[in-house]
DNA sequence: GACGCTCTACCTACTAGAAGGTAGTCACTA
DNA sequence: TAGTGACTACCTTCTAGTAGGTAGAGCGTC
């Protein structure tokens, strides 16, 4: 944060999309270099090791999902609206190819490679996301419109698990389409219909 | 496949585990050639260059996968019980850390970054797993047991991307509980209740 | 307002080591 | 005796990272 100044800022959005390619051994300072138009060395002016870089840019990635999930639970008060909206955003991303990928979930896979003090950072995005969808599905299971057949927590790290491995099956068919589908088919199987036992429901999966 | 010597399918099986660590860029010949106690030279002897050697284990890992779930099909009817024992393989992997990953989804994740060949064999891994989760969701929903709220290759895809984000969420966590947390919730979504129903619902969803 | 000081952003030029890969050799065995 | 599987000894290219220097902006002060 605190005003980084611009060509730092590219540095990092220009990391961020070779991670998302190839992981965190995928891309090297060169790649940077050419895309940003500066020399290696200049990046580590800004940066000075790799792994500065890394932890930088997974740490800002975390700072705005968590600020942006907030805001999403300020502005939309519905908490099925507020799942919607969130794959929303994905698939938004994976059809005009802009961030195609969490580059959390890239990291993670790579997690037994990855220096420390990343896989820090990685391990913290993934149990703010669990909360955060967790807390989402709590609400829609008191409000009736979310059916929950498992404890909350275990409903979010599923709901989790179904957008992570939507995005690896995208990116395998090569077919953005595949993400809305799964997903989709997900959201429906929450959807709690107007059933007359929705009390019953409730009470029982309600940790 | 035919026979190759053990060296080669030491440095198979070595390089395997390498991939699921760390992807196609997390790991060199030199590593391979310090666990598998021969000089760097001599993996290229057996496997002319990085592409080959990748592409062979692949291949090699589409092979077995095709032959293990056709005789999964063979040896167990009861397709829900197939569904199980798939995922129990898996769990069984990641709990004792011998494979914790399937080594597609790890270069599927990948995918932009590696060699045509390579993403061709991955690709189709993933088109070969969907086919045949895709069968197994058909004949449970014909005898009743399974209840598919999407058509089969649509459940099949979800099925399948739960897996793989399973997966990653262990390895995020470093627990290999969640594994057998998520599938067993997404499992006990697809388990048909002795409903009155059912049969509607089998005419409903099957293409 | 010219002088020097410091800081920032970038540069050229370099390094050590790791990467994938090659050439040629040797010993054992079918 | 031809083939296999390993070796030593290289090569080239790429890797992250360092050393040292330059141009310019900002700022105090004489």
């Amino acid at each position: 944060m605190a005003n980084l100044s611009t060509t730092a800022d590219d540095i990092l959005t220009c990391a961020r999309a070779l991670i998302v390619a190839g992981g965190y051994n995928g891309f090297s300072y060169a790649d940077i270099a050419e895309v940003v138009g500066i020399r290696k060395a200049s990046i580590h002016h800004h940066f000075p090791s790799k792994v500065d870089l890394v932890r930088t840019l997974v740490a800002r990635y975390r700072e705005d999902t968590k600020a942006a999930l907030a805001d999403l639970a300020l502005q939309v008060s519905d908490p099925l609206e507020q799942l919607r909206r969130y794959v929303g955003y994905w698939e938004a991303c994976i059809a005009d190819a802009t961030a195609p990928f969490c580059v959390c979930a890239l990291l993670a896979s790579q997690l037994p490679v990855l220096p420390g003090e990343i896989a820090l950072e990685v391990r913290a995005h993934f149990r703010a996301l669990s909360d955060w969808l967790a807390t989402a599905m709590e609400s829609g299971a008191r409000t009736g419109e979310i059916r929950l057949t498992s404890p909350p927590h275990v409903e979010a790290d599923a709901f989790m698990a179904t957008v992570h491995g939507a995005m690896l099956s995208a990116r395998a068919y090569g077919d953005p389409k595949i993400f809305g589908v799964v997903i989709g088919a997900h959201m429906e199987r929450m959807i709690a219909p107007p059933s007359r036992n929705a009390k019953k429901e409730r009470r029982e999966h309600l940790s």
